[in-house]
Formats: C-alpha cells, sequence, structure tokens
RNA sequence: GGUCCCAUCGUCUAGUGGUUAGGACUCCGCCCUUUCACGGCGGCAACAGGGGUUCAAAUCCCCUUGGGAUCACCA
C-alpha cells in the first residue's frame, strides 16, 4: 500500500515554526516513499476561527516549498479537505459508536462539569469525567435518555472507555507506549454544538483520507490512547503512529512566542533564505549523518528516514540558524538575493540601478548573514560616508599621510583603465620606489573611501564604485583634512 | 499532583556491546592577508548518578535524579 501522510493545522492564525517542521518531516517521509503529502484543514472549533488563517498557512508552506498533493483545491478524490465541509460525516459516525455501545450521550451543564472537577480537585483525585454520577445516558435511563433527545437538549457524545483495559500502541520513533484505561477521560467526541472535536474528526478523516502514517507533534502522544480506542470501536485498522519530538526554546520549555520569534512568517520577513530555513528546521530532530550539515531539499528527502528521527527536543538555536543562512547567502544567486531585498533599497531611497546593487551583494556577501544588510554595511557603496570612523582615522591618519599618498592619488587620477588590476599595479609600484608597505597606503584608502574600518578588498571596492566617485572622495577628504 | 514521554560537549547531533566517543554551531588560538570576513589548521567542551547483565557497556535491564508534555464541549 502506498504511503499517504497528512499535515493537519487548524486556521486559527500564523504557521509555527513547531508545525512547519512537521509538515516538512511528512512531506520528506512522503516524497522519500514515493508517496502523497495531503493538507487538511481541522477548523472544527468555532470559536477560534481567523479570517485569512487558512491563505495564511498555505502561502508558508509554499514559502517553504512544501506544497501538497492533495489538499484544498487540489482534489485526490477523498475530500473535501476542510473539516467543517464534512461536518454531517462525524455524527454519523458518532451514532455509529453509540449503536455499539463504544460511546453514550451526556447531559451536563458546563457548570455541573466544573463542580465535578472541583470535587475531584478537593479529594485529590484526577479530574476525569465520573461516568456513574454524572448526568448521562447510563445513570438516566434509556427513557429519560431519549426523551431528552427527542425534546433537543442539549448534549455531547463521549467515548466510553474500558475500566480494566490496557491500551497498547507502537510508536515508529518510540516504540511500544501503553496507558491503563482506567487513566483515560471519557473523551468528548461529538460537542454540543454538533461539531466533533479534534479525537472524532481527526480519527475519522485519517481513515477515510486513507492516511498510513500519522506523523505528528509528542504533546498528542498523551491522548493518542483515545484514538486507538476510537479505531477499534470502529472496527478499522489504525495507520502508524509517529510522535516527533518538541522544539523547544532555551530555557526546554515548548517553542514559543514568548521566546522569540515563531512564525514561519517572522523569519521569511527577517530575511532568511527559504533552504537556509528548510535545512536548519529539518535538522532539529534528525540527520542524515554524515559530516556535511548543507542539505538540499533533494537531499533531505533522499536520506529521509522516519525510524530515525530522536525521541529528545531540540532547542531552537537561532545562532546556528544564522550561521547556515550565511553558508546559502554566499552561493545564492544574485538575483535572488536583490529581488529578496528589492524594497528595503526602495525604503532606503537608494536608487542605484540593479546590476550595480547586484555587485555591490556580491563584493560582500560573505561578510554579511542577511541580504540586506549591504544597506546598513555597505552604505559607503551608495552614498559618500557621512561620517569616518574616529578611532580608525586616528590610528591610520597621521601628521605626514597626505603628503605620503597624495602622489599616490594623481596616479589613480591618471589612470586610463579602472580596475582591480591596473590599481594594483599603480599601488605595487608606488610602495616599492618608495620603499613603503601596503598597510601604509591601504588604509588611509580605505578610510577616504568608504570611512570604516572594515569592507571588502579595498581595490574591488573601488572599481565597482568607479572612478570619478573614488577621486571625488579622495577630494572631499583632502580637502577637508587642509581646512581644518 | 495523576498519566505518559525523554536524557551524549553550552546548543544541534553521530554512535545500535569492543571507538583516542566523531562532526556542526558558538567561543579561543595560529596561518593566510591591505582591514574585516572567507578559507585552512588547532584548542576548550559530553555519555546525569547508582546498581545490575556481560570477558567487554554511551549502547541492554532496573532504580534514582533531572527535564518535558498532557490532563477542555482547543487543536
Amino acid at each position: 500500500m502506498s504511503v499517504r501522510v497528512r499535515f493537519a493545522p487548524s486556521p486559527t492564525g500564523y504557521l509555527h515554526v513547531g508545525g512547519l517542521r512537521t509538515a516538512l518531516y511528512n512531506y520528506l517521509f512522503a516524497k522519500n516513499q514515493g508517496g502523497t503529502f495531503i493538507l487538511r484543514i481541522e477548523d472544527t472549533d468555532r470559536t477560534r476561527l481567523v479570517e485569512g488563517a487558512q491563505e495564511a498557512l498555505i502561502q508558508s508552506l509554499k514559502w517553504a516549498g512544501i506544497e501538497h498533493d492533495e489538499g484544498p483545491g487540489k482534489d485526490g478524490g477523498k475530500g473535501p479537505y476542510i473539516q467543517s465541509e464534512r461536518f454531517d460525516l462525524y455524527r454519523k459516525y458518532s451514532e455509529e459508536l453509540i449503536a455499539n455501545d463504544s460511546a453514550y450521550y451526556a447531559f451536563d451543564t458546563s457548570e455541573e462539569i466544573d463542580a465535578m472537577r472541583e470535587r475531584q480537585k478537593k479529594s485529590g483525585i484526577a479530574p476525569k469525567y465520573d461516568r456513574s454520577s454524572m448526568k448521562n445516558q447510563y445513570t438516566l435511563g434509556d427513557v429519560e435518555t431519549k426523551k431528552l433527545l427527542d425534546s433537543n437538549a442539549p448534549h455531547v457524545v463521549r467515548l466510553k472507555v474500558p475500566f480494566n483495559e490496557e491500551i497498547h500502541f507502537k510508536d515508529v520513533i518510540r516504540g511500544d507506549v501503553s496507558v491503563k484505561g482506567r487513566d483515560v477521560d471519557d473523551q468528548i467526541l461529538l460537542k454540543s454544538d454538533g461539531f466533533p472535536t479534534y479525537h472524532l474528526a481527526n480519527v475519522v478523516d485519517d481513515h477515510l483520507m486513507e492516511i498510513t502514517h500519522v506523523i505528528r507533534g509528542e504533546e498528542w502522544l498523551p491522548s493518542t490512547p483515545k484514538h486507538i480506542l476510537l479505531y477499534k470501536a470502529f472496527g478499522w485498522e489504525a495507520p502508524k503512529f509517529a510522535h516527533l519530538p518538541l522544539l523547544l526554546n532555551n530555557n526546554k520549555t515548548k517553542l514559543s512566542k514568548r521566546h522569540g520569534d515563531v512564525a514561519v512568517e517572522d523569519f521569511r520577513q527577517k530575511g532568511y533564505i527559504k533552504e537556509a530555513f528548510v535545512n536548519f528546521v529539518s535538522l532539529l530532530g534528525w540527520n542524515p549523518s554524515g559530516e556535511n550539515e548543507i542539505h538540499s531539499i533533494d537531499d533531505l528527502i533522499n536520506g529521509f528516514n522516519l525510524e530515525k528521527v530522536n525521541k529528545g527536543g531540540a532547542i531552537f538555536d537561532r545562532p546556528k540558524l544564522e550561521w547556515m543562512n550565511s553558508m546559502y547567502l554566499r552561493q545564492s544567486p544574485l538575483e535572488d538575493l536583490y529581488k529578496q531585498i528589492e524594497n528595503k533599497l526602495s525604503d532606503s531611497n537608494i536608487t542605484k540601478d540593479k546590476e550595480y546593487i547586484k555587485s555591490v551583494i556580491n563584493l560582500l556577501k560573505e561578510r554579511i548573514t542577511f541580504a540586506h544588510e549591504i544597506i546598513e554595511f555597505g552604505d559607503y557603496m551608495f552614498d559618500k560616508p557621512k561620517s569616518f570612523d574616529e578611532k580608525y582615522e586616528k590610528k591610520q591618519w597621521k601628521e605626514d599621510t597626505l603628503q605620503k599618498i597624495e602622489p599616490l592619488i594623481q596616479n589613480f587620477k591618471a589612470l586610463d583603465t579602472w580596475n582591480v588590476d591596473t590599481m594594483h599595479k599603480i599601488a605595487e609600484d608606488y610602495i616599492n620606489s618608495n620603499n613603503m608597505k601596503f598597510g601604509q597606503i591601504m588604509h588611509p584608502i580605505r578610510l577616504m573611501i568608504t570611512g570604516k574600518p572594515v569592507g571588502a578588498g579595498m581595490f574591488e571596492t573601488m572599481e565597482i564604485l568607479g572612478k570619478d566617485e573614488c577621486i571625488d572622495r579622495f577630494n572631499d577628504f583632502i580637502q577637508k583634512k587642509k581646512n581644518a
């Protein structure tokens, strides 16, 4: 049977990086196995719907290069892929469970449930629906239950969890897991608004969509016994389960907004290169065990192995992500990098043409982490230096520097062909015939041209700036010195 | 608190009974060099603790400790 997996987010906002990792592992597994990757929208909580969230989710996935084979907008014959459009299905299946005594009606109000929990808390026992004392099918009797149902009394459907059974399942990543039935709550399957809870909808849809592997976050592990019970109650074969380790904050708690950006969109906006981001995220919890850590999506797909996913949570280490980005930055096509920062350039009133910008990116890309950093880091490439680094000036510009450097500048002015080689030749000849060292001239030149102590190769910088611009800067600086 | 899951350098990890416990990020040093980077070389740094099993345990078992998740008419 061919592999079918799904990513099933709830449209309550942006795509979380933890969600992206889950989607990514599903995707990698599907592609590795020649299977199908399905996107399903779990919007059964009508109170938490966020306008536009579904589109944002799909956009973020798409940015990361994850496109579903089946899902909203891509019918694979197992749709609809949005749970609210499958509404009628769930009641039908919940009735099937009631008919075979795997679930039951309950009529408690939320106040009554709260009171029950309060009592249990006081007597120090774990809060759990008490089937024998609350208002339900069993305590009320069939006649009363039918009467309430006929009168449209608000009710829910609960899973009838067997007390004395032990529920076992085998997790692909964790091995055997077992829980006692007495520790599992009689989960609500169908809410009083007629919508299913996650547990029912998820199991029904996974079965109907013929999902073979449920790959999801570890936070679902505690409720998996309920799902196993549901498959059993329906008489369905359960899919294989694989619970992924959590992505963590620096303090080892579940990755959250409180500790920095967690939305994929935030990372996109910060200027991360998608391939770098995907590469980094995919290595959180798994790796293809080589010495190299830079992998294309195809490499990741080819090497992916669900059984080799780690069990322990992984801290989302931002410095390493930045390093990864800088690695990708260097090998990215200049055109891509240009496109990425196009808007930021106009925001900064930089009007240089595209080819010029690209040459600046190329010049500085080994010294930056994000493409947009050229705007700050390489500000002198777009305008004359507004200021000159004080410490650098003090150190590199001495009393006699002007007189030592001026003849060389004259030589530059006389240059017909303005490129790295011709400039280098002139400089070399000059220091040789004057018994000087490169440092004695390069630092003052860097100061005059850029105003900063750091930057790319000096002649490379000057070549891109152009002869007129460089001569202007020399003149301006010398004038300033003479006036001082 | 109940239940469940987890545990190799600060971090991401390799490792499936015999290794000088490997790599990557970070940090530090050296080399290259006109600066800063890149690159190259090198360094700091780990099997949570205790019991077993075994000729031999990071690897298998048990306990302890520590961490996390989960206990909703949310997913």
